[in-house]
DNA sequence: GCCTCCGGTTACGTTGAAGTACCTGGTTAC
DNA sequence: GTAACCAGGTACTTCAACGTAACCGGAGGC
């Protein structure tokens, strides 16, 4: 009890902004299988920029959501694992993800529908 | 199969992006019990202003999230209501709404400790 | 006459997150 | 000697999203 996102002064809003953030769903569900290395991340989450991704990693760090391991190699050797906190935030955003995958169709035509309509064709009842 | 919101080019990236959206979490869990009246979801997403709100609006009407019902009376009378398809993306953005405010606590600790870390302590292996 | 109600719209300013492009350091491999 | 590897860091720019403030129209009530 007591948190409550529908309010403005609730401290969990902070918390839905950061899980919110555009790259968290993305490094979450990219770490799902066990910990990966810098690269293997970049690789994987394509599209992401070293910078960002460094970003969004140093501030789920800050959150406890994963960990990162500097085996303090030559060449670097790094690699970011998800906390027990990160993997039980995995169970939200994985749905999040398949939502998003599975139903794409479906907005896709919603989309077109709009589209198609100059002069949108709303509900009057 | 075919959608992977891992790759660049996939629609479901665009999916991924708009129930992403800062107050798409918002809508969708406050119209969960039925539809609402515009004030009624300004009064009760505290901190959205209207114009923030109607963009959000349009943009989840489009993608077939929610519908929009115009009684034509005087003063105005418009509720919005989730769809089928929104109604199913409810689920995982409850769960989400329902992370956010069970797990503030942990967060919070996390942000301490790393904050009150001038020279972040992080793992070395 | 004017205020309230509802569901917005418009013009404008701000900002923070994201993207671009380029740079670094130490070690091994060619 | 130089090139690749890895894990970033820096400086600068851009842009979409977000916020602020004011305004609208038509019906009904005081």
């Amino acid at each position: 009890m007591g948190y409550n996102v529908m309010s403005v002064t609730c401290p969990s809003r902070l918390v839905l902004h950061r899980i919110g953030a555009r790259w968290t769903v993305f490094v979450v569900n990219a770490l799902e299988d066990g910990p990966l290395r810098f690269t293997a991340l970049v690789a994987r989450i394509q599209g992401v920029t070293p910078k960002v991704l460094t970003e969004t990693l140093r501030s789920m760090e800050e959150d406890g959501l994963l960990t990162r391991v500097d085996y303090g190699e030559q060449p670097p050797h790094v690699e970011y694992g998800l906390t027990d906190l990160g993997r039980s935030l995995l169970v939200p955003l994985r749905a999040v993800r398949e939502w998003a995958e599975s139903h794409v169709p479906e907005i896709l035509e919603a989309r077109e529908r709009a589209g198609a309509d100059p002069q949108p064709t709303r509900q009057r009842a």
